[in-house]
DNA sequence: TCAAATGTCATGCTTTAGTATGATTTTGAA
DNA sequence: TTCAAAATCATACTAAAGCATGACATTTGA
């Protein structure tokens, strides 16, 4: 910043200097006043731009590289509503699972029972919360506090 | 920019003329090729600052390397994982959709477009997450900042 | 102005989810 | 021990989700 003012204030003596002297060789030659000002207005203009340029184009770059870890936050388990909505424990087992992002399938493979196992599971979940689907089950699950 | 193009011209051709005018008013007193000289290198650093201003003022660029997990406690927008992610508007609004526990049908109904529209924005959203299912989508929304 | 990104929609297809129903086996409590 | 709830599994569906691909219009940015 400083040394663009100070080149600008340098490039700018320079220039009077050489107008100061032009002019009187200038001055002699017809139109030269408009010759002069023409002169004048185009370095100027070509000054101003650079000056312009210098002193806004400076392109912040910001890199972000903190993480902020999720804050496991503390769950009880609401044992009250299970109860009220009669959800066994091997449900609630689904449930969670299901919150996790897994497919039947996958679900059922990592509780070793059949897929039809997990698939009645899940429609006596979907009852019992009064859902239609396991996104709203999971929704749904965690208003009530039975999941995390 | 075309405007400015104008403006600066029209801005320009006023000058001249206003110099010309001026030129022989000027002309009979005393040291009136320095003030007028002065003059013009005045009006036209102004104007070539304010044009390269005008030409160049880019907005800051902010780059960001590493994505950033959060706290879901308190939920701001993430906007810079929306874009590392390239997300568009409308992606996200389904992801929204999409988390409230709405079917693809219902998205759509909600957001007056076709089922397909949908399927493709969500096919294309589960690409950008890197995973396979909505509700791993949602998770992993949650997880970046895109979702409360 | 021109290319790239975005949004929209369709078709055809495969996979997963969800419903309905019924059956057998476990298990926990009266 | 007995009985009901819970858990398991199956078959047969229908509905929804998801994938791949291509097309076309609109928007936007360089």
């Amino acid at each position: 910043m400083k040394k663009n003012i100070l080149i600008y204030g340098a490039v700018l003596g320079l220039l009077v200097a050489g107008l100061k002297l032009a002019e009187y060789k200038l001055i002699v030659i017809d139109h030269s006043i408009e010759i002069y000002g023409g002169l004048i207005a185009l370095l100027f203009t070509v000054l101003g731009i650079w000056a312009g340029l210098k002193f806004v184009k400076k392109k912040e770059v910001v890199v972000v590289k903190e993480v902020i870890v999720q804050d496991p936050a503390e769950f009880t388990l609401n044992e009250n509503n299970l109860k009220l909505l009669n959800i066994s424990k091997r449900e609630h087992e689904v449930l969670m699972l299901m919150a996790q992002g897994l497919s039947n399938q996958e679900t059922a493979d990592k509780l070793f029972v059949s897929l039809n196992t997990i698939k009645t599971h899940s429609s006596k979940l979907f009852e019992k919360l009064n859902v239609q689907r396991r996104t709203q089950a999971v929704q749904e699950a965690k208003k009530l506090g039975l999941l995390p």
